[in-house]
DNA sequence: TTAATTTCCTTATCAGTGATAAGGATGCAT
DNA sequence: ATGCATCCTTATCACTGATAAGGAAATTAA
């Protein structure tokens, strides 16, 4: 049975929805794919050779994801970067972790700095800008997909500050809030430059 | 030779820095504190266990690291508990991996909600606007210590617009670009309140 | 004082992990 | 046909977190 990277790729990917990243084992993906374990350091130098690929494949599809046209307004351009960069690492159990775990690939970097640089932001602005949005972000997915927050909400005392603190939150709803902080984020460095 | 639960966190907490958190076997804690491997199941039920009372330290550290006053200015008070945060995880290797491998503990959120619901923000825009801080303090200081963007400028073509980037970056420092996305945040909360 | 109980550690051992070495089979090129 | 590169298998490592079983020491109960 002769298999390729892709192929490994797609089925790690898989396993890594059914499995999550902490068992996703070397011999587990090699059955899946009909074959023994040590066939995959043919095609990969190491696990985490394999984890960078796999991060390239869901940032190839948080490519794809978008609506993003180089005339929108650079607001909204950062924007729904974030929103669809998000979707990305939720596309994936633990898609987070796989991409923190990875060295960051500036190929997109340049695409997007050239946008914010024709919307008239100054060179350290828009760098700034991007990689905080991208932090913010993984951060964001993070917590979110080690998901605590909301279920601690019935510990609280529901009366206290606390309590009210978390219910709003979770009556808010995880997009909203993300999409509440990338507002913010984006907003104000809007501000930073017209001042 | 006998040894408690604050022993075995300051010894852990030592060997994260000395060898990461990828090599922080038991085995290793074990002998630093001159005790068999299986004696620290004792003290704690799993490794798990083990990192949440080490995230626990950190954060302890943390909570005494402030110039926090409940008098200052809310976009102060907010701006200071980040630089805190990022503080706290900077100063253990891997402390940004070993906060998102372990459960939030909202000890301090109320205190923190508080100082702004005091400030007249609503209770909405105030907990998107912790939510948010903490998250994008996990995402920078995370990618921050798996620090690679730095090192890849080499690579680049210097004269190209991501050559010109990387370097503007780089020359920024980090503290800098960390404290210029908190700022986005902070301040972009704050115009949302007073629209 | 002696006996029982709890505390805290040791020795031995597991199953499971990523990884490497060595070699076999297939197919392509000379 | 022969040689070489490709891609896999079998066998085996060193190492990991974890558990079972039992021993020594200290504390408590009688």
């Amino acid at each position: 049975m002769k298999i390729d990277k892709d192929q490994i790729v797609t089925a790690a990917l898989a396993l890594l929805n059914e499995r999550g990243l902490d068992r996703l084992t070397t011999r587990a993906l090699a059955e899946r794919l009909g074959v023994k374990q040590p066939a995959l350091y043919w095609h990969f130098k190491d696990r985490h050779a394999l984890l960078n690929a796999m991060n390239d494949a869901i940032e190839a599809e948080f490519r794809l994801s978008s609506p993003l046209a180089a005339n929108m307004k650079w607001q909204d351009y950062m924007f729904q970067l974030g929103i669809n960069f998000r979707q990305a690492l939720l596309a994936y159990r633990d898609g987070a972790r796989v991409h923190a775990g990875t060295r960051a690939n500036r190929n997109q970097l340049e695409q997007h700095m050239s946008v914010l640089i024709d919307a008239g932001l100054p060179i350290s602005l828009a760098i700034q800008l991007l990689v905080s949005v991208g932090r913010f972000v993984v951060g964001w997915v993070l917590e979110e997909q080690a998901e605590a927050l909301a279920h601690q909400g019935s510990i609280t005392a529901p009366d206290s500050l606390a309590g009210k603190t978390i219910r709003t939150l979770f009556e808010m709803g995880d997009d909203a809030a993300f999409e509440a902080g990338l507002r913010f984020l984006v907003q104000g460095a809007g501000m930073e430059m017209n001042q």
